[in-house]
DNA sequence: TTGAAAGCGTTACCAA
DNA sequence: TTGGTAACGCTTTCAA
């Protein structure tokens, strides 16, 4: 029924090793021979079997990328970036290799079943993005789980999320903490006082560093951090909303907002507009991030070093070459963290 | 080195065909075998050889996802939606199944490429996603690769583009048309006569599909389309920004303007906000779509009866099962083109 | 309900 | 430079 390996072999004239030898282009094969060869592929539209192929080399073309939320264009454009790295030389259409995005929704247990889903793939390469969980048993479980991967020659990258120790993966971090702080410093400068921050979800090394950034920057001007300006919630446009309902309804007199990230701060402004309340004349809103529709709702405040898709394109690059990453294995890379955020002198400051 | 089935069955004292049948759970195992299998797999920590599976099989778990931008969350919505629906019954986290997203960029090469890609993994079904290509060399040419893929058992269903006669395969269109007549005939009734129009790229089902429904409501209107005020331009922030300029240069006078899409309409928006123009005090906008983030760019105007999201779950559903298909191999469910839009009465109208 | 064994289509080693 | 041929690890008849 469907052409093989074999029927090429035979309209070519050559053994079945030499047609693999031909389209894996990794022995030395006579340029007649190859011609040969291809013509035949050609003429009987022979189209590889990716699984025996992957069963004989015991590895696959497939590289798996972990993000929390697809959706979220933050994930989006890593995805995109890591995938137009792992495309083949010569940067031709669709490459070799194919990328599996997985949607972890930022939930443990989803994290690991695609790990060990890619584990079964047998994939050539799996790349991490975002924070991290931080409770103690998922760390380990996924730092047992990378540990298997690797031994079975699958290269891990960690993009936006800490080095995991013993593993022989390459990490590629960004500055949370120090972006956190300069944000809440510039805000600070500007005169405001009263500061609203809209943190991620508990439990998450983003949510834990920006807001660590954040308290440093409010503890640098004299004041300890009021912690009924800090409300906690999902990575999403919902959250955003409501907790700065939250937020205005505890502490009307706030003039400045700090979001988590720039879905979060979408959400945010909406709820400010609803509040009748102007941005940035009333209440100046940042966030965090580079996501090209936040330069509507929040005009650009700080430049960064490294863009999102920048930082996500390289641990593309090092997912499928080993040069490109750091010496050492377990490296880290800094990356700067994108700031945005519209900003005005406080009411009356 | 790693374990096999070989391994588990030997642990377990049953046979490598009782192993297979109790991972696979399709044949009548006793539940005493059963649950000494089940406790070896989880002994020696074995993991399914996915392509040996899949070459034996002859199918993969795969499911491949077209989309033509995944960093535009249009198309990060509707990855995201396929992916929750192609996991196992029960809905267990990451499933049994792995979407494979593929970035297409619009590009007909990398739409084939993909799809051999995919045909090369013995996808178990694929899913094409926005607009379709308009080139009748193209059209055939993907229509073959359908038809081949399709015979080798792989499920087929298009999502947002036109079904594809003579292939087995399902698809599910929005009405453009309609949609894109809809929102001009909305401003047309507001009083709006000067109507810019930043359309999609050229060659694009809806971008035409979208631009037709536009000229039908100016045509039923009594006037006939300036051509001067049509731009076309890729589906992105940056051509959204781009053709508004050009437009307000060739008619500084235009009250209206309609985006091809939210991402577009983002654009528009902010090379309006440039130009000292407030929205919509000043100048109309309505785009299509149904991204988060146009919410606040530009506030709803019409309601539609299925959201992306849904729209896509479907195809996602009918990827997995045949039976959520409707009757007749290509037929065409009609769903409802997203129409927001932020509207008022044109200056001294 | 379970086992034996024949493939599935490549790859890669060993010869030639 | 090319051919022969064992693996690779699983699924799936066919029997028992």
């Amino acid at each position: 029924m469907t052409v093989t390996l074999a029927d090429v072999a035979a309209r070519a004239q050559v053994s079945p090793a030499t047609v693999s030898r031909v389209l894996n282009g990794n022995y030395p094969v006579a340029a007649a021979t190859r011609e040969r060869v291809l013509k035949a592929v050609d003429e009987l539209d022979y189209v590889l079997n990716g699984p025996a192929s992957s069963l004989a080399a015991a590895t696959s073309d497939l590289v798996g990328v972990l993000v929390n939320d697809i959706a979220d264009p933050f994930f989006g454009i890593m995805a995109s970036a890591v995938q137009a790295e792992i495309v083949g030389p010569g940067g031709r259409a669709g490459g070799e290799r194919l990328a599996v995005v997985c949607n972890t929704g930022g939930l443990p247990e989803r994290e690991l079943t695609y790990l060990t889903l890619l584990q079964r793939q047998r994939a050539a390469a799996v790349v991490l993005t975002g924070g991290a969980v931080e409770n103690e048993e998922h760390i380990a479980a996924v730092a047992a789980k990378l540990r298997r991967l690797t031994e079975a020659g699958t290269r891990v990258v960690l993009c936006g999320r800490p080095p995991v120790p013993d593993t022989d993966t390459v990490a590629l971090t960004f500055d949370n903490r120090g972006g956190a702080r300069q944000l809440t410093e510039h805000l600070l400068s500007l005169g405001h006082r009263r500061i609203g921050y809209v943190a991620g979800p508990e439990e998450r090394t983003t949510t834990r560093h920006r807001l660590e950034g954040h308290r440093e920057a409010l503890a640098g001007a004299g004041g300890p951090t009021p912690d009924d300006l800090v409300v906690h919630g999902p990575y999403d446009r919902a959250s955003g909303y409501t907790a700065t309902r939250e937020l205005l309804g505890r502490a009307p007199d706030l003039t400045a907002l700090v979001a988590a990230n720039d879905t979060v701060a979408l959400g945010a402004c909406a709820a400010l507009r609803e509040a009748g309340l102007r941005i940035p004349e009333d209440v100046s809103v940042a966030g965090f991030d580079d996501l090209p529709f936040s330069v509507d709702a929040v005009p650009a405040l700080t430049t960064v070093r490294l863009p999102l898709s920048e930082a996500a394109a390289r641990a593309g690059r090092i997912a499928m070459d080993r040069e490109a990453a750091p010496e050492g294995g377990v490296d880290e890379v800094r990356g700067e963290l994108m700031v945005r955020g519209s900003t005005g002198v406080p009411r009356e400051a």
